[in-house]
DNA sequence: TAAAAATACTCCATAGGTATTTTAT
DNA sequence: ATAAAATACCTATGGAGTATTTTTA
């Protein structure tokens, strides 16, 4: 159950991923760009590696970033089955 | 990628699954006990469903909360084998 | 010099703590 | 009366905003 990788900074890491831009993934996070930049760097040092690979032209994943990226997603996903899952079970004991 | 189901959650609801105690939970995860429960209200609401009953006596799991819980333990422990593999891999592009 | 990310700072929202109440046995 | 969870209220931390700086093409 070790290091807790927010949902938040997973989200912000695949819209940046797909965007490829701080400044467009930030609009459509609906954040300001340092904003989406702080979260990057927290992200990045709670994982331990880069994600992301910028040089103040481009911004691309790294492979690492790559696979991370690729578990975000598929975690989520799996998430998201098990509360549609649970949601559609039925319960004696609820409430 | 709908609604965030905060990872600090998540862990609360699974340790309290473990413990089905609130007092206990909360000393586990090093928190007060108000506090837990406020997050177990907070994923409750989330989530749309009760994940425990409670009846001031005893806590156990609904059904959804088992289905809800068993989703967390493997979405999570796929995270965690990703960042692993992440880690791992060799990257040319890396800093 | 322009375009994009990073940094500095300030502020506020919310997560958490303390104190208390409620509830059932 | 006790034991455990819920509620009320207050506080402080950290996440987000504005302004600015840095970088390189």
């Amino acid at each position: 159950m070790s290091l807790p990788i927010e949902i938040r900074l997973q989200v912000t890491a695949i819209v940046l991923a797909e965007e490829l831009s701080f400044t467009r993934a930030a609009d459509r996070l609906k954040i300001t760009q340092p904003a989406l930049s702080k979260r990057i760097v927290e992200l990045e040092s709670r994982v331990g590696f880069a994600i992301f690979k910028r040089d103040h032209r481009t911004v691309e994943l790294t492979n690492a970033g790559q696979v991370f990226i690729r578990g975000c997603k598929d975690s989520s996903a799996l998430l998201e089955k098990a509360v549609r899952l649970a949601s559609a079970t039925i319960d004696d004991s609820v409430q």
